[in-house]
DNA sequence: GTATAAAGTTAGATTAATCTAATAAAATTT
DNA sequence: AAATTTTATTAGATTAATCTAACTTTATAC
């Protein structure tokens, strides 16, 4: 009754979509596991038969309780390598994704049971995204964009939007991480970039396109 | 340029059997892989093309240099990562087997080199066989089996031959583990049964079937 | 040394996952 | 509201990996 790793690619870009969009439909699917639509819609009839997505003909797609529980335990195991990766084996986040990516399909509950156990059973991941727990379930916390807040407010790092590579090496020379106090100087209201003080750094500029992609927690 | 897992999967095997019996043919590879005859000829056709198999119709199977070294990398993955388990993640010998199976195929240079690194480069995975190095080339230490000795040696225990969860729980309700230092008392000519001591056990009795599946170095 | 058994191959079918080309439905633009 | 564009589906082909049934070659036994 288990899935293939196809199947299981399917369900994790459905439940991630509509994370970040709400509604999915075929041609997003298509286009982000790179897939042609004709592909997808076959494959959504076929996920539709195991009762993991409703499928109607030409209305958005929709992962069912069950699918959105087996796509749930797929990203659980994705964001406990990644963390297991960075913490115990001292990779970079920048680096962890693509290992994580293939881990993500090894099947072996007692595996991931070790490493949530080693890890201490931890949240979020490396990138500040919450871990699902053992059934599945995901809860994200309220955080804030850092483009959405005003000057004079202090915040935490709390998590970051984009993980890719690129972004997360951005990150690293500006020596951002997780957790960091970040001051807010002031905001440019011509093209919202926003001027920061964290460390020893007392001026720093962060384009919209960088701040909007920072999840922030103001401080208490 | 690079292999499917079912062809990984092909190679191993091959590579296995070779190391075992010598020489190779279809039946054996079929039997191995639980995959009917027809499909091995077929996929001997395959990689023989992708030059890592000598093929001829009729004539034993031989892996090329090529193959070697590509079944020796993927060996090396396979016993670095259960070396891993057993060592970094605290799991019991008897466990890392199936895991270790599906990790073999990971595709990520840097994650195993990580692993070899945490590991401090072991020569040997927890079951003593050799861990291929980088090239993929292995070399087996001149180890002998424990039903080859004779009454009065001390020996050490070096490594297993059969991987077999259910012969390593055996091992381990007799508290045998490599590096064991093992006294050979008196050997039962009728079934080559042999009696023996090591830690606080005088008189432990050792079928041949298990003694023939360890492998001792002799204590100098 | 012929007969039988075992091992190996060929031919053709099947399944999962993909594709392209053609068509149909829904959404958008004018 | 008609035309156009975008989105989605259907139909049919392709590839990798498997299978069964039938046949051939090699090995073994008497």
């Amino acid at each position: 009754m288990s899935n293939s790793l196809t199947e299981e690619n399917y369900l994790k870009a459905l439940y991630n979509i509509a994370n970040e969009v709400g509604e999915v439909n075929v041609a997003e699917l298509s286009k982000s596991l790179d897939i042609k639509m004709p592909t997808v819609t076959s494959m959504m009839k076929k996920l539709a038969k195991k009762n993991l997505v409703h499928y109607e003909s030409y209305k958005p797609l929709r992962l069912t309780e069950k699918g959105k529980k087996e796509a749930g335990l797929i990203i659980r195991k994705h964001r406990l390598t990644e963390m297991f990766l960075v913490d115990k084996m001292k990779m970079g986040w920048e680096d962890v994704h693509d290992i994580a990516e293939q881990i993500e399909h090894i099947q072996s509950p007692v595996f991931f049971e070790k490493m949530d156990e080693l890890l201490g059973y931890p949240k979020v991941d490396p990138h500040g995204s919450p871990i699902p727990d053992r059934k599945g379930k995901i809860v994200w916390k309220a955080y804030h964009k850092l483009s959405d807040c005003e000057a004079g407010e202090t915040v935490r790092l709390a998590a970051v939007i984009n993980t890719s590579s690129e972004f997360l090496k951005f990150l690293n020379t500006r020596e951002m991480r997780l957790g960091l106090k970040i001051r807010i100087k002031s905001i440019e209201p011509f093209d919202k970039s926003i001027v920061v003080s964290y460390g020893k750094r007392t001026a720093e500029v962060l384009s919209n396109i960088i701040s909007e992609r920072l999840l922030v927690e103001r401080e208490v």
